[in-house]
DNA sequence: GGAAGAAACGTGTAACTGCACATAATCCAG
DNA sequence: CTGGATTATGTGCAGTTACACGTTTCTTCC
């Protein structure tokens, strides 16, 4: 298999081509998003949130974003501080903090989806629908993968 | 073009996903390289200065590195701080900083390696050689529309 | 019903990332 | 040759990310 001895040369890297690719394309995202003071972070957070209906207990909504839960911690701590989202204890679990989205969250997410929107349209114009679907489609693939 | 509308759904998000993916393959490479003192920045930036041969201008190897130059200033710190990496005044031009690995760096290079080829082992053998090839390649190409 | 194990969560610490801004050197037009 | 635009670089600050560790609560098994 001098096929795979290819991709184990250091120039294939799995981690570093998705990593240098996401930060190129995330810059697009930060400029337009910030002009309604949302961080690239929060941005997902919200539409998870917003996605998943109700309320999510921390854990839950960190997998569904594949974030490290400690992380979302550090993240949810400035969302709740300015009251975008809640989070309540659980009624039937004291352990678990239930993380939902507040009015003004809703609002702001609504505000967030127009920026959202132009970074979006920017970045398939510059990388084609078609190209992106593929694209798409194969990296949930390697998520799957990798769960 | 209903096409493009469900595109433009922030369950699309090219960002969010590409992120998320980068994050979930970074812990990987983070675990094995750790083993021999390397963060998981430092190693492609070894990696890009071995590649180039000689030195090169900071400029340059963030450009090649589709990292933001300042940052690549911070990571740089501790490189030419641990002997690694030499940042030596350019002859020709005061304002350029000449980057390049020392004897030391080639040599923590050599191990970084051999770690990082565990890992691109373990993440080959997930997600398979054949669909790593396809993504990669698809992956370039998004760059150089970024670019 | 009590102890062992598991589950959910937060914090200390440290690394990665980039924008706004400032500085110094070079280049170019006049 | 001189002054303004350009280029290369570094820093202050802020946001993103996660590992190691500890705490609280729940579950399970005897």
């Amino acid at each position: 298999m001098s096929d795979l001895d290819d991709l184990l040369s250091p120039m294939h890297c799995v981690s570093h081509t998705l990593q240098r690719t996401a930060r190129l394309v995330a810059g697009v995202y930060a400029e337009e998003l910030r002009t309604c003071g949302l961080g690239r972070s929060q941005f997902p957070l919200l539409e998870a949130l917003d996605a998943a209906g109700g309320s999510l207990a921390t854990s839950d909504l960190a997998r569904r974003l594949d974030l490290d839960r400690t992380t979302l911690t550090r993240v949810l701590g400035p969302l709740v501080g300015s009251g975008l989202v809640d989070r309540a204890a659980d009624p039937g679990d004291a352990r678990v903090r239930r993380i939902s989205l507040t009015e003004a969250g809703r609002a702001r997410l609504a505000e967030g989806r127009t920026a959202w929107r132009r970074a979006q349209a920017r970045t398939l114009e510059r990388i084609g629908p078609e190209a992106w679907r593929a694209l798409e489609h194969d990296l949930r693939r390697l998520r799957r993968a990798l769960a």
